[in-house]
DNA sequence: ATTGAGACCTGTCGGC
DNA sequence: TGCCGACAGGTCTCAA
């Protein structure tokens, strides 16, 4: 996409969520595209307008490229290149995300300018994360997918970072900072397994996800896979959402 | 201010 | 075989 020119986008469905400006379309008719980036879970597209197409894929969207075929019932937005490929999205679900930022409106958008660090950058450390967790209330699971605290982290990967660092996901967060609000041991240990998580996720995104693709998640009921733990995956629900942990070796 | 609960949406799966 | 409810996911909105 980046370096083409858009020469027509298509609305496949009057009814998504995404929150388009009634302009959308034609705004986006004929702009270059300038460049493809990425801030925590959002996609952006800067235009040559200076617009930025900012995208969310929720949990069901995703992009791909094609030059002819039939398009299905969940492809909701086609972005005709001038190239003649399509750019399509589709998205099952419609969790996804897509809007439309002025020049400015990214630096102001309050959702974006919210978020925490990204996971893999220099600025996210033990003592960034003492900084977030210390007046938190909140248990580690709930703190750590809350994404001004750091970014781009769901579900699966924070209760498999936990289980790395063998920390409990009911621990009230605070508890990983001191008094005078240094991190705590444990904190360095957290940080290394979310930026461990990561890594294997990117260095497995094209492997098709074997059964053994999680350590515990989705894995209630079965062994805990740690050396010498005798522990069993147990499930609970925090925030309305899973957890998965071994009750014997995560503290 | 912080935290929690509910809404949004639909494909899939287990139970009857 | 078919129906039905529960569930999964991320984020926003609203209420305590």
């Amino acid at each position: 996409m980046a370096r083409r020119r858009i020469r027509a986008v298509i609305m496949r469905r009057d009814n998504l969520r995404y929150d388009f400006p009634p302009d959308f379309a034609q705004r986006l008719n004929g702009q270059s595209v300038r460049g493809v980036g990425r801030r925590a879970k959002y996609l952006l597209v800067e235009l040559g307008s200076g617009d930025v197409l900012l995208m969310h894929l929720g949990m069901s969207g995703s992009f791909r490229v094609m030059r002819r075929g039939t398009l299905g019932k969940h492809d909701h937005v086609v972005f005709e290149m001038s190239t003649d490929a399509m750019v399509v999205f589709t998205d099952p679900r419609r969790f996804g995300f897509m809007t439309l930022l002025a020049p400015g409106e990214r630096e102001t958008h309050a959702t974006l300018r919210a978020l925490g660090p990204e996971p893999l950058a220099r600025q996210f450390d033990a003592a960034a994360l003492a900084r977030e967790l210390r007046r938190r209330k909140t248990s580690l699971k709930i703190a750590l997918l809350d994404q001004r605290v750091v970014a781009g982290l769901g579900n699966i990967y924070v209760v498999e970072a936990l289980y790395r660092a063998r920390l409990s996901p009911k621990r009230r967060a605070s508890t990983l900072v001191t008094r005078a609000g240094e991190p705590r041991p444990a904190l360095a240990t957290l940080v290394t397994a979310i930026q461990d998580v990561l890594k294997d996720a990117i260095r497995n995104q094209n492997r098709p996800g074997g059964d053994d693709r999680f350590l515990v998640y989705d894995r209630e009921g079965r062994r805990c896979p740690r050396r010498g733990c005798t522990g069993t995956i147990a499930r609970i629900v925090q925030g309305g959402r899973s957890t998965f942990y071994c009750p014997v070796c995560q503290t």
